[in-house]
DNA sequence: GGCCATTAGGAACAGTTCGTTCCTAATGGC
DNA sequence: GCCATTAGGAACGAACTGTTCCTAATGGCC
């Protein structure tokens, strides 16, 4: 029994010293492991058994290594980390990562087949007795083998080609560093530096199809931002607007910066009491709408299109207030 | 070799008949499986020895029985479950549900302990390559106990007492009957039907405090809605208005229908060209801006607040429109 | 082709483990 | 006290384990 349990450890070690990326002679490994080639060559076989892929080169540079499609080892948990696993793998089927759901379905079978019958009943009635609110828009879906793929050449700084797709459907190829991934709700983007317009580019993730093989390394350049949050959120918001405008506003810039939403324009100071706000948005009417949210007084300069609105505006309120 | 797999084996079915929730004979165990009783009690040393704590009772009614705080078998994963395992609990870890952080952590450096290292390098280059823009708010976060408790009163139709705070910070006691829990984003709600008060109330998780013991068992009612999500929806944001306004609008219902969230008020046929709303906002500002987006010609009914909105508005458009 | 270093695998052996049979002892309900 | 349960030691034959010893095959290098 005690023999038992050291060769299951010993298994196990052999198991481990596999998986890592190198060839390992028999030797080696009967020295690592504190037993006889010979045993070494019982436990491959044992390995073997098992299941697990252990491939041999035999000659002057021969050794073991672990083939691909290896089972990994057996993974303990207690009760609250399965509990945890369960939980977690039910929000990740329903979140953004393509392709993520039908594995994590299958994965989630595996942990509840494990779980005593009374965890098992709190995790099915969690699931039985939950009703979800439907997000207003069904997010963009991203796959992880992209989005895995993307996190590596951003770690190596390595140069991807990619098709991207745009809003309307045509693709363009590009040749790009790849900097930072972010995540904004559902949505993920790509940070990179597009070397053929030589400029700073955000990529969503789900429009991109990668067309391997990657490309050179490359000497990393500053980040275009600090707060890559920030700049994301507030590129991303404003490459939409169809209108754009320049008001004053008739208050101080640091009472007004606080009103707007950063991923709504900027302001400047004019003086102590005055300001300027580059804004925009899909629609003028829109447009009219949040700059009424300033709870200020302003005036139009060079925005006929806005001034339109404000005068339809003013009139049907004018009208409806009686 | 092929008999110390058989004895794994044995000792893993032992172990998952002493998980369900019954007691076992030696007697019993041996003919399941079809070894002696001194060989049961062998195997049964043997888990024992291993960790499982395998709880016994002599005598006329003896038997062997599971105890608390016993390991979970182990979990074998194939290399793609494994990822989404540790994706998951990342996306866990980031999510509403409290207590749930230090658990998934946990996991993830076991799940990460079993990965083969260029998986265990891609789930990391993931994680340190993304950067997330932060939620515009931190949402309320909920114990896991209450959350399963909850779910599992559901299920079982037992009636709960808890306290719950409201907005200003008191508490109060309330006996109710729990059906269903509802996500919506961050947050969790309870839809019970609250005893003493003899109608159905809307409970966020977060402001529940449980105290136990339950109560009886109750007879299910009628849910207040068939879609729990719309019902839970409109009656948290209605709750929140501090005014309200009925206005006719000059434009059929089902176009004004389209334009107006439901969680932004109702809408009334009154003839093929007009139609009222019921609507509300924290400020009256901000609800002259909602109704301006419905692009129609409106009327204000009996709402002075609105109507004096609407004409400093109106005045304010008109000075800036120039 | 020879040399050398590698893997592959059979055989013998002493020591270890396993499951079974047999047995005594303790416990708990009726 | 009777009966049915768990507990655990001992003996035994069968099976397993790790080591030593050995022959055979493979592959790179000179």
């Amino acid at each position: 029994m005690q023999n038992m349990l050291e060769t299951s450890a010993r298994l196990l070690k052999l198991l481990s010293l596999l998986q890592s990326p190198r060839e390992w002679s028999g030797t080696e490994l009967a020295g690592r492991l504190e037993v006889s080639t010979r045993t070494v060559r019982n436990d491959v076989e044992r390995l073997r058994n098992l299941g697990y892929p252990v491939h041999a080169t035999r000659g002057a540079v021969g050794g073991y290594r672990l083939g691909a499609g290896a089972n990994l080892p057996p993974l303990l948990l207690d009760d609250e980390e399965a509990v945890a696993v369960a939980v977690g793998l039910r929000t990740a089927a329903a979140g953004s990562i393509a392709g993520v759901e039908d594995t994590s379905l299958r994965a989630l079978a595996k942990v509840e087949q494990v779980l005593p019958v009374r965890l098992r009943r709190r995790v099915n009635a969690l699931q039985t007795y939950t009703v979800a609110v439907p997000a207003r828009r069904r997010g963009p879906e991203v796959d992880p083998q992209v989005l895995t793929a993307l996190a590596a050449a951003c770690r190596d700084h390595e140069r991807i080609r990619f098709d991207y797709r745009a809003h309307d459907g045509t693709a363009t190829r590009r040749d790009a560093e790849p900097y930072r991934l972010v995540n904004w709700g559902r949505k993920w983007y790509l940070v990179a530096y597009d070397v053929q317009r030589g400029d700073w580019r955000t990529f969503r993730v789900d429009r991109i199809e990668p067309c391997p093989p990657g490309g050179p390394r490359f000497a990393p350049r500053p980040l275009p931002a600090e707060d890559l949050a920030a700049y994301v959120s507030r590129g991303v918001s404003t490459a939409t607007w169809h209108y754009r405008a320049r008001i004053v506003v008739h208050a101080p810039a640091d009472v007004i910066a606080q009103r707007l939403p950063a991923t709504a324009g900027s302001v400047e100071v004019i003086d102590e009491q005055t300001c300027a706000v580059t804004t925009g948005a899909d629609t003028a009417e829109s447009m009219a709408m949040w700059i009424g949210l300033l709870d200020a007084d302003f005036t139009v300069q060079d925005a006929p299109e806005l001034s339109a609105a404000l005068r339809r505006l003013a009139d049907r309120y004018r009208r409806a207030a009686g």
